[in-house]
RNA sequence: GCGCCCAUAGCUCAACUGGAUAGAGCAUCGCCCUUCUAAGGCGAGGGUUUCAGGUUCGAGUCCUGAUGGGCGCACCA
């Protein structure tokens, strides 16, 4: 309907255009808006006021201008010239319940678009390192990410889901070798925990089941073991710091792979990550959170990729050695300063699995790559960005999108979370306690820019302060009611009621019909934008008109066109809950 | 010190990407259950959009500066 009255402003245009009152070149953008006020009709437009330079007469004018021009239409009953120069048209009311059918044919499908045009997009997100449990920080990027890759697809894009999965490196490294402490801790030995280990519980638990397969047989003493390592980080005493917890932990690593061999060590190590992968992915399932694939690291250095990537920067020129390391110029691309791909140990770093992961995702073909980080990694995209074109890949092809911390609060109070201390919130904790539907509702309803607080005990308090329950509530009344008429014998006769939708006068029911009118546009402006709040205040505001709609009107009424025609309109309002719903994640209960 | 992000009602957040009188929820105060679920509805109060300039028909939104907060600035991942 917005798009009949876009069309009719077209046709002045090409008219003025005609009449030379309006330079042939001129291409003013027609956007067609919804009112925020009633007063000011369904749809309003700024054309004239766009007008107003280029043809030097005042914006009242231009726009009396361009109604006088306008074409005769059946679905719109008045225009009006309003405030500084807006053109307002009030549409009829009955043409505005056409949607209802719309909604109904469409069903679950409505609301898609194409503005995709099939245009293939790799989306990852959350990431995390396989080192722990994911605690609520990722809980955002996890919901986040999974609202923007349905809303893609939903805007017809291909989507594929992918977590980056970090299965090598220094921080593995430490977990193995935390585990394997532990174990010789519960075989009896007595020994200083390293403070850069990781101390969370989940450790304990992978060391006993090491205990339950490999006996004592990976047990060292702890003389063994700390002899000549070098000292921990302490604090005396006096006050004063004395030792370095990083040479600590990595005399620790390299002893854990000379005492257990090469063999034992790699067996602690993937039992560590494969016990906490699998925990993760649970987690994610439970929450909603799939993938299409979960790409490893390791596969990336087992496969020569990362060298592969290597040899296409030399080849760029903006490789040089300098202190034995070598470094990429990324400074040449804006960076502000240069960075290391391979240290003078020999050891690539991370950055340099980076590479060749991005260098990767576009060589399987992707049209565009959405990455998901957390915003303490902002620092990290112009170098991304500087490897990839020095590549003379497409950098545009990327878009990093940072979501923000939510910082937690408990009884008031401002929580720190570390994974290796293990004092944190778990993810897995906030879904039992709070239910994965207002979790996820709760994360994403907050744009992913913004600082969010995020409150522990109002989350779990499952107080109405949690507005997804306004929501489902909405779609459970509307189940209600639709399975009482059947019970009275009632059942909604669909036919019937899209007949007579004409008798839906009342201002609750075209309004409603006006909401549901503007789902596909949400969907098509959300996606586009990477916004998925959007879809919540959207669903919101269509909650809040349905159950205005129900304290105000009767359903089941004995007048059958007038009830069916009821019942149509809610039977549709229940498709687009479900509609959005499904995007944010978020299920549709029948009954609450 | 340098860079990125943020600042809107008492609190948590929106504002269709530059449009009309800045809107919701919570909290506060009034009403509405003999009627399809009151996890609901109707109404009231609450604002110099952090501050100071600038751009234009028009600024919460854009540009500059200041203030306050978050996060980065490794041969760590």
């Amino acid at each position: 309907m917005k798009h009949q009255v876009a069309e009719l402003l077209v046709n002045v245009l090409a008219d003025l255009k005609q009449q030379g009152l309006l330079p042939a070149d001129a291409d003013p953008s027609v956007t067609v808006e919804n009112t925020r006020d009633k007063a000011h009709g369904d749809f309003a437009t700024n054309l004239a006021m766009m007008l107003t330079r280029q043809l030097g007469k005042p914006p009242r004018t231009i726009a009396e201008m361009i109604v006088e021009r306008l074409p005769e239409a059946k679905s719109v009953v008045k225009v009006e010239i309003a405030g500084p120069g807006f053109i307002n048209f009030f549409m009829n009311e009955t043409a505005k319940l056409d949607v209802v059918a719309e909604v109904l044919s469409a069903g679950s499908e409505f609301g898609k678009c194409n503005v995709g045009q099939g245009q293939s997009v790799l989306v990852e997100y959350v990431s995390a390192n396989p080192t722990g449990p994911l605690h609520v920080g990722h809980g955002r990027g996890a919901a986040y990410g999974a609202s923007v890759a349905q809303l893609l697809e939903t805007a017809g894009f291909e989507v594929s889901r992918e977590y980056y999965v970090n299965d090598a490196g220094r921080q593995m490294d430490i977990l193995a070798t935390s585990t394997w402490l532990r174990y010789c801790q519960y075989c009896g030995e007595t020994l200083d925990f390293p403070s850069n280990g990781y101390k969370g519980d989940y450790v304990f638990d992978i060391a006993q089941t090491l205990y339950e397969s490999k006996g004592e047989s990976l047990r060292h003493s702890a003389d063994n073991i700390f002899i000549g390592i070098r000292e921990d980080e302490q604090k005396r005493p006096s006050g004063a710091v004395t030792g370095d917890k990083e040479a600590h932990i990595d005399d620790l690593i390299a002893r854990a792979k000379s005492l257990l061999g090469e063999a034992a060590y790699r067996h602690v190590f993937d039992l560590a990550l494969e016990t906490i992968l699998a925990d993760i992915r649970e987690d994610l399932a439970g929450f909603g959170v799939h993938f299409e694939n979960w790409f490893s690291e390791r596969s990336l250095m087992d496969s020569g990729v990362i060298d592969a990537a290597l040899e296409k920067l030399q080849a760029s020129g903006k490789i040089y050695e300098k202190n034995g390391a070598l470094w990429f110029k990324s400074t040449d691309y804006g960076d502000e300063k240069d960075r290391v791909v391979v240290r003078d140990n020999g050891i690539k770093t991370y950055f340099a699995s980076d590479i060749a992961y991005h260098f990767n995702k576009l060589e399987r073909g992707f049209d565009r790559l959405i990455d998901i980080w957390g915003s303490d990694h902002h620092g990290y995209v112009p170098r991304v960005k500087a490897a990839m074109q020095a590549m003379d890949t497409n950098a545009d092809a990327l878009e990093v999108l940072l979501v923000q911390f939510a910082i937690l609060y408990r009884g008031g109070e401002k929580l720190a979370m570390s994974t290796r201390s293990g004092q944190f919130v778990t993810l897995r904790e906030l879904r039992v306690e709070v239910g994965s539907d207002a979790a996820r509702f709760f994360y994403v309803q907050r744009k992913s820019e913004q600082h969010m607080d995020f409150d522990l005990d109002l989350a779990k308090s499952k107080s109405n302060e949690n507005p997804i329950y306004y929501i489902q509530y909405a779609h459970a009344r509307i189940c209600q009611v639709l399975s009482k008429a059947t019970e009275a014998g009632m059942a909604v006769d669909v036919k019937q009621g899209l007949a007579g939708l004409q008798l839906l006068i009342d201002e609750a029911e075209t309004d409603l019909a006006s909401l549901l009118a503007q789902y596909p546009e949400m969907i098509r402006r959300a996606a586009l934008a990477y916004e998925p709040h959007q879809i919540a205040y959207y669903l919101k505001s269509l909650a809040q008109g349905l159950h205005s709609y129900y304290n105000a009107s009767q359903f089941i009424v004995e007048q059958d066109a007038l009830r069916n025609a009821r019942l149509t309109l809610i039977l549709a309002v229940q498709q687009v809950l479900q509609n959005g719903l499904k995007v944010l994640g978020v299920s549709a209960p029948e009954k609450m």
